[in-house]
DNA sequence: TCATAATGTGACCGCCTGGTCATATTATGG
DNA sequence: CCATAATATGACCAGGCGGTCACATTATGA
């Protein structure tokens, strides 16, 4: 799980850091833009103005390139996100939910460009080892929130109708579809997420986690 | 909202209905596949075995013949929405969400390749009149529930601490994730849904709809 | 200083794309 | 039957793609 999808050749390693980050940077701006598929490797290497043998002696082609971005993609969220929820890890389970995603928000509005990527992996075929890439974000999800609806079920906070798994769906159906209308106001439902002050975005983050809480929690009628 | 996106030329409105179909469904396959702007006209013609230049006479360009292919799928979806929901007009707001979450799901059975063009035009940049094209899709679902929440409102069905949008945004994330997950093996959180027998289907849509009535019904405690 | 290794370069390759157009084929109706 | 209109064809075009490679430039260390 936490093995690098693809390593650059030793020259890509032995560049100064600047050097190496602005490719990266630029690659994924190319690839939030068009996609895997339509990403031009012409692109990147006139916006960083290098030749495009150099970008092939750091890759060994766009696939690997590609990949590279993906690694970086994933240890930046995860980490955002650990150390988001860190301070508060003796919180309820629906506390821990409202703390990712206010995470979820500040990973986008920090790194807009890499979020993009990753929806763009969502929904296009042919992007190399798709599946894996994908099973490596949710993964983390269904890992993280898995253990503690189990636990949330053990303490009686749950309602016992309905199965940890179809819970953790749920929230993560919610948290997910939350994000990619923060980062796609189209998909906002005329919520008009995209341009929210804090405050009000925090409320609307609330609303719905009293929602889930109360639709989630044991009955008491 | 229901005028026509593109109309195509008049040789093809001349094609008898076989053909026309046939041009239609082989171009449906290939946005399907590979989105709006790496779907090759090439694949298309030797699919349907007619030459390049005939496309032509049918169509002005690659767009015309696109949004030809989202005016039928937005037709095709609105039609079996109100169908499937037509016979139970007196049902209750929650039961109205079921109904529409079940005609989804067998929308997609009998089109799944309408519902992959879909996908790709959510998360795809470039695609011609992009934000239109899901506006018409969203919004039906905006004006389908928007209504009906409202009434719901004022029938006191729905907890009154939170706003009738918002109600429609979470119903609808809902909706829309689930049937996501339906159609994207990789999206449904391990709940495998694709696979799942109708049965079984129609029980984790009762349950999610219980946890969504809970949820936004007015407080007992 | 100079041989060697590391790095950078961009013209070039084959392939595919959306789109065009002169020409061939077929349908129509007087 | 034949002239005209409608339709079908595919070679061709310019442009972009990922990828290669012979060569130029720079860094290294003895």
């Amino acid at each position: 799980m936490d093995t690098l999808l693809a390593q650059p050749k030793q020259t890509f390693v032995n560049l100064p850091r600047e050097k190496r980050e602005n490719v990266v940077r630029a690659a994924v701006i190319e690839f939030a833009e068009h996609g895997y598929q339509r990403a031009s490797l012409n692109n990147i290497v006139k916006r960083l103005g290098i030749s495009k043998g150099s970008l092939y002696q750091y890759f060994d082609n766009k696939e690997a390139l590609f990949l590279h971005v993906f690694d970086h993609f994933t240890q930046q969220v995860k980490q955002h996100v650990k150390a988001s929820v860190a301070g508060n890890g003796q919180d309820d389970f629906f506390a821990v939910a409202r703390q990712v995603l206010l995470a979820g928000i500040t990973f986008i509005d920090n790194h807009p460009e890499y979020f993009q990527v990753y929806l763009k992996v969502l929904f296009e075929r042919d992007v190399p080892r798709r599946e894996e890439l994908v099973a490596r974000v949710r993964l983390f999800s269904l890992e993280y929130f898995g253990p503690l609806a189990d636990r949330a079920v053990g303490q009686g906070i749950l309602r016992e109708d309905i199965s940890a798994h179809k819970v953790v769906f749920i929230l993560d159906a919610m948290l997910d579809r939350f994000l990619q209308g923060y980062a796609q106001p189209y998909l906002d439902g005329g919520l008009a997420l995209a341009g929210m002050s804090p405050e009000r975005l925090h409320n609307e983050i609330d609303s719905i986690v009293a929602v889930l809480r109360t639709g989630l929690q044991p009955n008491r009628q």
